[in-house]
DNA sequence: GTGCTTGTTGGCCA
DNA sequence: GTGGCCAACAAGCA
């Protein structure tokens, strides 16, 4: 599930739930894959006593600060969520982090385990954090960073290289599909083969992509919607997707489904062609 | 049982 | 050295 916005409001749930909360005792599942390259009895013993001091988003990235300069990283990868539990709460076998507070229990299920935890004490953010690359929504994403990016990855299909998180960060499967169907640019296509004008359209519609997610996903500026079942909009792709025999909302014609870049692919044919 | 899955990484090869 | 492809990671679901 967790792209750009879906992360941000897991994010806001801990930030919502525990800001300012003092955390009272840790429990980690030693073992679990989340923990590779860190130490859980660590992350356990650093964080009890500690408050919650503030947090950030950056691509599918979280960050947590607490008292005593400790930093948590939190990827959610494939089938990670961040949940907040009242205190009576008992953890599920998934449950492989969970911070107990003053207040609600945090808590990092994560069935799969292609999610991740990182952590780190110091005065500042470590060095995973600070070399993330500079968000689709700030002014460092430019029609040319794209364009050169594109030209270094000229033979691979577009719809691969918008996965890279080097230079699309936040971007993944349904958000990549979502920006090529608005740009009306085939997922097939060679980025190299790109004329200036679709590079364009490209870069517009992924700043719009994420802007429309984050206000609809994340609720950004207002509330946090109650769940992630938000209501997203039936002139999205996202809606049709999926539905068998499912049409593209700008044409009515049916679409199209492959495997591109390795990912399951969906597409406009009557929108997005072919040269 | 089979064949998927909104992510990332490392190994192989051109 | 660089770029592109793909299997592997692991669990749940239809």
């Amino acid at each position: 599930m967790p792209e750009l916005a879906e992360v941000e409001f897991f994010r806001r749930r801990w930030q919502q739930a525990a800001a300012g909360k003092t955390v009272r005792k840790v429990l980690v599942h030693e073992r679990a894959r989340i923990f590779r390259g860190v130490e859980p009895a660590k992350i356990a013993r650093q964080l009890t006593g500690a408050k919650l001091e503030g947090s950030s988003t950056a691509a599918k990235q979280m960050l947590f600060r607490f008292s005593g300069d400790a930093w948590l990283g939190i990827h959610l990868g494939m089938s990670g969520e961040l949940r907040a539990e009242p205190a009576a709460y008992t953890p599920g076998k998934h449950d492989h982090l969970v911070l107990m507070t003053s207040g609600p229990q945090l808590v990092f299920s994560d069935p799969r385990m292609f999610g991740r935890v990182q952590f780190h004490v110091g005065p500042k953010p470590p060095t995973w954090w600070t070399d993330i690359a500079p968000a689709i929504l700030s002014p460092k994403f430019t029609v040319s960073a794209v364009a050169d990016f594109l030209r270094r990855r000229a033979r691979a299909p577009i719809k691969a290289v918008l996965l890279m998180q080097e230079r699309f960060p936040g971007i993944g499967n349904w958000m990549a599909d979502e920006v090529l169907w608005r740009a009306a640019i085939h997922p097939r296509r060679a980025a190299g083969t790109l004329k200036p004008a679709e590079v364009r359209r490209l870069w517009r519609e992924c700043r719009h992509v994420c802007r429309l997610a984050l206000v609809t996903i994340a609720g950004q500026g207002r509330k946090l919607p109650p769940d992630l079942n938000v209501h997203i909009p039936d002139s999205w792709l996202f809606n049709h997707r999926w539905q068998p025999g499912g049409r593209c909302p700008k044409t009515g014609q049916p679409l199209a489904h492959a495997t591109i870049g390795g990912r399951t692919t969906c597409w406009s044919p009557a929108r997005q062609k072919l040269p």
